[in-house]
DNA sequence: CTGGTTCATGTAAGCGCTTACATATCACTC
DNA sequence: GAGTGATATGTAAGCGCTTACATGAACCAG
């Protein structure tokens, strides 16, 4: 156990050992190695090159703790399946970069003990995305926010809590609107509300659109977001469990599995009955027909994000009220257009 | 800049103020924090109370510096669209969270200088992972490698570095023998065989395919792999540019492309022209006909991939050979089945 | 009692950096 | 040629933990 006493070991070069090498004193290095104060270029240059005989690398850590900051951002996400956490990642990620953050990132869906991981995020980054659907209790989130700059993506507006989230009540109301002027009556929306706000405000806008045009919506069908809900949920519907002539569904996980499903039982969509999403993920555009959908700005999601993150760090106030990315309706034909 | 001379920042609390606060030294905080050494109930029981009453998280950076190990591995990966890296990273993650590690995630796509992002992450991690393709160049691997355990996922099988991979040539070699047993003479490879040893490997099984059959096996069409190269391909094949009855695409996204272009030209998949992928991406199962691939083990690899980092830190040594883990053919009916 | 054990806790020495401050050097100026 | 500024570098004090070692209390055998 411990170092096995290898004389050798590879990352056994420090600053001292730099600085003795170079001949300078350990100052000097942090200095040319931070690029900050004058050097003069000759000791700068017998500096680097003790880098590099060498083979220094800096030791995070310890200049973590001397200019008290990790320089690295946490984000908290459900899982990575389908595109939508992927690219909100990608946002978070390269938003970070830009702002020289690091991201670390933990995945609840594989955690038995969720909170603990979070506690643990925290010790290692100076501020934390957590989306609003990784299941992480409020209590727990406040606990978070009380030590570090906290932003909540999509999720349940908490009390003093920073949040970012992309519309869903206007563009829903637009898609149900949509659906609803191609004349179709009985328009059935798939989704559980209850399984958190943007599903919520996604049925609030479908129950928007109904009223508008002084008709009535009918009750939710509560499912969850997957492709097996979607399948079982068309089973029924084919069993006449259900009726329909248009199926609004709460993403297009759920919608693609459900026109796949319809369609292999002979149903015509959307002669028979419309079908449209929400996401628009690359599926999407290949199916046939076309799904409309809802394409969120996922990827700018993610980095309103981390830019919020790292303004927190900052010293920036939080801001009040949520931060809502415009959505943007894409008609293809699955909704009944030609 | 710098700190706003917030008066009453939040995480002030140190195991300091957490001794003082407890009544005991700060070595028994730490003790009990640990969980490690027998410490006496009452004393344990003093100290989490002055934990929870100050809201004292530990500064990970002072851990590490005085424990001398990060905690955390490092994944590198080119980006994050399709499926195919998003599987990876959560079998990476769910893998190192069993082992307790952080992981700290740089994708090199968003980078303008991605040496100085992985050297910046050698500074924060026991051990990397790095994506064949993610177009690190070997150098800096090597350079990387003298100083922390790192090991290759897909990549060109380096000297002295561990590697990772999926089984590619004999999956190959099957899936192409599948398609030239329907009886298919003219079968067109879609990908460049030089943009990685991936693509290499599944040419090389084309090859071997024809070969076994004592067919001669057309050059490779070397296109990159992403939707937009396989339109465009497409759309040479349409004006009459290659001649094929099937076309074995380098991955599910060319070939998923390049199908709906054809079909959109009025071309009958499989009839006139059969068509396979690689990966089974979500949107092959969708499309009709469902596209026949390859599937590959791609969460067990990113868990393999941090089993190993993990094990090299605890100081095992390199295996000489890369790992690789065998892949699944998925027949459906693109490939000229019924 | 006394001396040896055992067990719980305290003391203090780092871990490898950054940075405020002190110092040394050199070039001018008067 | 002493005084004054720049400018380059060194000195040393932390940053907040872990942990080897020292200390003290409590207990028990003889």
């Amino acid at each position: 156990m411990g170092k096995p006493a290898s004389p050798e070991a590879k990352p056994g070069a420090t600053i001292y050992s730099v600085a003795e090498h170079a001949g300078v004193s350990i100052a000097t290095v942090s200095r040319v190695l931070q690029g900050a104060a004058v050097v003069a270029e000759a000791t700068r240059q017998k500096v680097l090159t003790a880098v590099d005989e060498l083979g220094y690398t800096p030791l995070g850590a310890a200049r973590s703790l001397a200019v008290r900051h990790h320089e690295a951002h946490g984000l908290v996400l459900p899982e990575l399946s389908g595109p939508y956490y992927a690219e909100l990642l990608m946002g978070f990620e390269a938003r970070a970069a830009e702002l020289d953050q690091s991201v670390v990132l933990v995945l609840t869906g594989s955690r038995t003990d969720m909170v603990a991981a979070v506690r643990q995020l925290a010790t290692r980054v100076d501020a934390i995305a957590v989306f609003g659907s990784a299941a992480i209790p409020a209590d727990v989130v406040r606990m978070l926010r009380a030590k570090k700059p906290v932003v909540v993506i999509a999720g349940e507006p908490h009390d003093g809590i920073e949040a970012v989230a992309a519309e869903n009540l206007g563009s829903a109301r637009e898609l149900a609107g949509h659906v609803l002027d191609h004349g179709r009556r009985r328009v059935l929306f798939v989704g559980d509300p209850d399984s958190g706000p943007d599903v919520r405000n996604r049925h609030a806008g479908y129950v928007a659109a109904h009223r508008d045009r002084g008709l009535d919506a009918a009750e939710p069908v509560r499912v969850a977001l997957s492709e097996a809900d979607g399948a079982a949920f068309a089973q029924r519907l084919l069993a006449g469990e259900h009726e329909a002539d248009a199926l609004m569904c709460a993403n297009d996980e759920l919608a693609l599995s459900i026109m796949t499903a319809l369609q292999d039982a002979g149903r015509d969509v959307p002669g028979d009955i419309a079908v449209v999403g929400w996401d628009d993920v690359m599926t999407s555009r290949y199916v046939r027909p076309g799904l409309t959908t809802v394409r969120q700005p996922v990827h700018e999601l993610g980095a309103l994000a981390a830019s919020r993150l790292h303004e927190l760090v900052s010293g920036e106030p939080p801001r009040e009220d949520a931060q809502t990315l415009p959505t943007q309706l894409v008609v293809r034909t699955s909704c009944g257009c030609a």
